[in-house]
DNA sequence: GATCGGAGGCCGACGCATTA
DNA sequence: TAATGCGTCGGCCTCCGATC
C-alpha cells in the first residue's frame, strides 16, 4: 500500500559514507555514579582486547584476561563483559527479534517517518537535516499523508494490552516523580492506584515519607482495595515488611540454635570470629547462614519456607583459627563495636570445600569477596582470611559483588559526614537505633532516610553516593542529658523494602519522642512513654 | 524561546537460563 | 556448580518538529 511504496522509494536514500555514532565521543570523565556506571573503553584499549581475543581470550575463564587487564588497565569484570558482547557482534544478527511495542505519546510527524526510513536504510543522523531539506515536495507530501493516516488509525484503534501497560507504567513513573518533587517542597502526598483490568489485586502506593506513616497507621490501603469489591486480605495487598521477615528468620535461627544444643541466641559474632562453627543443613540452595538482616526479601522468604527442613549442628571443637592481631584485620569493615553487632560482611560458616588456597594481595578482589574463612596459605603457610588475604585457587575468576563495594562506600561516606559533624570515629548505628543519639541527615535523596548502609538496595546506595556532596549530618544532643530537646527514632525503624515497590518510603513506626519536664516533680521524661498531660505518670497518680 | 520526545544503532552492564 | 550464552536494559549519539 501507501506505506510500502514510501518504503520502496526510500531505498534511494542510501548514503555513501558510513558514519557511526562513536561512544568514545561521550564524556569520559564520569568515574562517579552520577548515572549508571559505564566503563568507557578507548580505541586503543579495544585494539588490545581484540588482539588478546585473537590470541585465544575467547571465554570468561581465559588466563589471558589478566594479561589484557594489565595491558589495558581495565578491571577483569569489564573485560569479561566485553568478551561476551564482542562475541555477539561477530555473530550474524538474530533473524527474527520481536519488535518491542513503543509508546508514542505524540503522533509521529512526517519528519519522524522520514527519519525512520532514512535510518532504516543505513542513513546517518548527520545527514538527516541535509536530506530532509533537499527532499522533494512530492516525497514530503507522501510522508505527510502517511503521518495523517497513522494518526487517524491510532484514533480509531483500541490500545493493545502491551501499549496500555506501557502507558500505565509511564504515568505511574511520572506520578512517582511528582510525589517526590512535592515532598521536596514539603508537601506530603499519597497516591493509590488500582488497575481494574488486572485479574490480580494490586494497589500501587506512591507516598511521601510522612504520608507513608499515615498509611501504616491506618487501614486506608486495604479500604481502598475493598472499595472495588475485592475480597482481599491485607497480605495480598501489601507485602510483609522486610524487617518483620528479618525478625522471623532471627527467631527461627535462634530456635534452631537452641535445638542444636546452643544457649540463648545464635552468636553471630562468635561465628564471625571463628570461635564456633555451625553446619547449617537444609537451607535453600544458594543461601548460606548469615545474619538475617543481610538477606534480601526473597532469601528471607525462602528461608522461612524451608523452616522445617533447617537444622543446625554445632561443632565447638572445630575452631578453624583464632586470628592474631593481624594488620589485615585492622582494616576490616568495622567488626562490632557494640554487642550483638556484626560486620557488614557475611558471618562465617563452614564449607565442605577442601580446595587449595593461596595468598592474594589483590585488594580490589578482596573487597568484592564475601568469604570469611581462615585457611593456611599452601605456599607461605600463613593463616589468613579468605576475604582479606586469599583467593580460592580453583576459581580464579570471582563473580563481583558490586553491592558490597557500594555498601562500603556509603559506610565510609556516612562515617566521614559523621566526623565532619563533630562525631568521633564511626557513625554509631546502634545508638541511633536505641534513640540515644539523634542525627539530622540533610541532603539525602528524596525517599531515602538515614539507616545502616547494608539495609539500602543497590539503587538507593547509588543515589546516596550520587548525592554525596549534598549530604551533611547534624548531630543533636543525646536525649536524656539535654532537657528540652526532642528526638525522633525514625532512623531506627526503616525497612529495606523491595526496589520494585512503588512505595517510595516504608516507615514502619514513627515515634515522636519528646522530652519534657514534669510540672510536678520536674523530672525530665519521654512524652510518649511517660506523659499524657504536663504531669508525668507518677505525679498523675 | 525553551523544552520535550521521536527516530535506530551502539555497547557496557546485568540477570537468568542453559550447558558442560 | 561454575562457566557460558543470551536477552534485555539503559544511556548515549544528532537533529528538528511539535508543543507549551
Amino acid at each position: 500500500m501507501k506505506m510500502a511504496s514510501i518504503k520502496e522509494e526510500s531505498e534511494d536514500l542510501m548514503i555513501e559514507e558510513d558514519f557511526t555514532v562513536k561512544l568514545e565521543d561521550v564524556d569520559q570523565q564520569t568515574g562517579s555514579l552520577e548515572k549508571r556506571e559505564r566503563t568507557p573503553i578507548s580505541e586503543s584499549q579495544k585494539e588490545l582486547l581484540k588482539a588478546c581475543f585473537q590470541e585465544g581470550m575467547k571465554s570468561v575463564g581465559s588466563p589471558l584476561i589478566l594479561t589484557a587487564a594489565e595491558a589495558t588497565g581495565l578491571p577483569t569484570f569489564v573485560i569479561e563483559n566485553w568478551i561476551g558482547n564482542y562475541k555477539r557482534t561477530l555473530k550474524p544478527a538474530s533473524a527474527m527479534r520481536p519488535i518491542k511495542p513503543k509508546l508514542h505519546t505524540r503522533d509521529l510527524s512526517p519528519y519522524n517517518l522520514f527519519c525512520r526510513d532514512f535510518l532504516r536504510n543505513k542513513g546517518t543522523l548527520k545527514d538527516i537535516k541535509k536530506r530532509w531539506g533537499s527532499l522533494g515536495e512530492e516525497k514530503r507530501q507522501k510522508y505527510k499523508e502517511e503521518a495523517a493516516m497513522l494518526k487517524a488509525e491510532a484514533k480509531g484503534q483500541q490500545l493493545s494490552p502491551e501499549l496500555r501497560e506501557l502507558k500505565i507504567k509511564k504515568h505511574l513513573k511520572q506520578l512517582k516523580l511528582e510525589v517526590s518533587s512535592l515532598e521536596q517542597l514539603g508537601v506530603e502526598s499519597v497516591i493509590l492506584a488500582y488497575d481494574r483490568h488486572q485479574a490480580k489485586i494490586e494497589v500501587q502506593e506512591m507516598s511521601s515519607k510522612g504520608a507513608a506513616g499515615f498509611l501504616d497507621s491506618t487501614d486506608t490501603v486495604n479500604s481502598f482495595a475493598l472499595h472495588f469489591n475485592v475480597i482481599s486480605p491485607v497480605d495480598s495487598v501489601r507485602k510483609e515488611p522486610v524487617d518483620v521477615l528479618v525478625k522471623r528468620v532471627q527467631d527461627l535461627f535462634n530456635q534452631k540454635y537452641r535445638e542444636a544444643g546452643g544457649l540463648g541466641k545464635l552468636p553471630y559474632q562468635s561465628l564471625l570470629n571463628g570461635n564456633i562453627t555451625i553446619d547449617a543443613l537444609g537451607l535453600p540452595s544458594g543461601i548460606i547462614l548469615k545474619k538475617p538482616s543481610f538477606y534480601g526479601r526473597k532469601q528471607l522468604e525462602e528461608v522461612l519456607k524451608a523452616a522445617e527442613m533447617i537444622s543446625f549442628h554445632i561443632s565447638p571443637d572445630v575452631r578453624i583459627y583464632s586470628p592474631p592481631a593481624d594488620p589485615t584485620f585492622e582494616n576490616e569493615d568495622q567488626c562490632p563495636e557494640e554487642p550483638g553487632e556484626s560486620c557488614s560482611s557475611e558471618a562465617a560458616v563452614t564449607t565442605a570445600d577442601d580446595a587449595s588456597y593461596f595468598c592474594s594481595a589483590d585488594d580490589e578482589k578482596n573487597a568484592l569477596e564475601e568469604w570469611r574463612q581462615w585457611h593456611p596459605c599452601k605456599t607461605c603457610q600463613h593463616w589468613s582470611h579468605l576475604d582479606c588475604g586469599f583467593e580460592k585457587a580453583k576459581s580464579p575468576v570471582v563473580s563481583p559483588r558490586r553491592e558490597h563495594v557500594l555498601v562500603k562506600r556509603v559506610q565510609e561516606l556516612f562515617n566521614q559526614k559523621y566526623r565532619e559533624a563533630g562525631g568521633l570515629g564511626k557513625l554509631p548505628y546502634q545508638s541511633l537505633l536505641n534513640g540515644n543519639i539523634t542525627i539530622d541527615a540533610l541532603g539525602l535523596p528524596s525517599g531515602i532516610i538515614l539507616k545502616k548502609p547494608s539495609f539500602y538496595g543497590r539503587k538507593q546506595l547509588e543515589e546516596v553516593l550520587k548525592a554525596a556532596e549534598m549530604i551533611s549530618f547534624h548531630i543533636k544532643d543525646q536525649c536524656p542529658e539535654e532537657p528540652g530537646e526532642s528526638c525522633s527514632s525514625e532512623a531506627a525503624v526503616t525497612t529495606a523494602d523491595d526496589a520494585s515497590d512503588f512505595r517510595i518510603v516504608h516507615v514502619e513506626k514513627e515515634t515522636l519522642k519528646e522530652w519534657r519536664a514534669c510540672g510536678g516533680c520536674q523530672q525530665w521524661s519521654l512524652l510518649d512513654c511517660e506523659f499524657e498531660t504536663s504531669l508525668c505518670v507518677h505525679c498523675q497518680q
